[in-house]
DNA sequence: CATCATGGATTACGAGCGTAATCTTGGGAT
DNA sequence: ATCCCAAGATTACGCTCGTAATCCATGATG
């Protein structure tokens, strides 16, 4: 199952703690960076649930979330399918394209093409 | 306006045409790598030329179609809200996470190592 | 004890998408 | 002149997503 973008911006609350989170701390902690109301995170906590990205315990009437999938194996899945879906899977043509991508850093672009030479053989 | 997974499929055949095509065209094309009826496709056809990505031109009773954004500026503007999205925006991270990627070719994959050491200050 | 607030479960609702079928219209075949 | 086919336009339908609100049960509060 597909985590949307919303949801992955949950999941990256739960990834950066250390423990187990009640639904209370995640929504405090989306508070700061987005503009959601709390009924709104508890529907992206339920989908995660459902999609069995986050797991929960109870603690007492309430539930304590953790993931249940590593933030590497979903960025592996995502940037998997986006490498597949518009460079065709290979990655030197996606690199290519960052390297001529207007919205990199000077030293960014630089380092890539830098590498794009290097690997051309 | 987003163009959709399935849409990108087809404005990548009318890329790769150096001449408008006409409907039928595209199905044709369309029918050896995917499993799509004709309608499908001219529904997606629809849509991209309600997305304004594709235009086309009245030949005789029939349209012929071309492209009104390029492929480059497709890819950027894809690649760089998926590079926000899961990366924050920063390139060497997505880069350390394909480095480690386990679905890349060997020789893929020592590139990128190489690379993220060069840029190592 | 009665009430309230809160977390979780359920329901909502419109937009976009995948996947088509139906409707309409005009040019080619007979 | 008539009929059929195909291209484009319109309509369909179920799913996911963003964005919540409502419902329900229970522990805290007075």
């Amino acid at each position: 199952m597909q985590i949307s973008e919303a949801e992955f911006v949950v999941m990256k609350v739960v990834w950066k703690s250390d423990r187990p989170l009640g639904s209370r701390e995640i929504i405090s902690a989306l508070e700061e960076t987005e503009d959601w109301k709390p009924k709104t995170v508890q529907t992206l906590i339920s989908r995660l649930v459902q999609k069995e990205a986050l797991g929960f315990s109870a603690e007492g009437r309430n539930y304590l979330y953790h993931a249940k999938v590593s933030e590497n194996d979903c960025l592996e899945e995502l940037s998997h399918s986006f490498l597949e879906r518009f460079f065709g899977g290979a990655l030197r043509p996606m690199l290519s394209h960052f390297a001529g991508s207007k919205r990199l850093s000077a030293e960014e672009a630089a380092l890539l093409r830098k590498l794009l030479e290097k690997g051309r053989e």
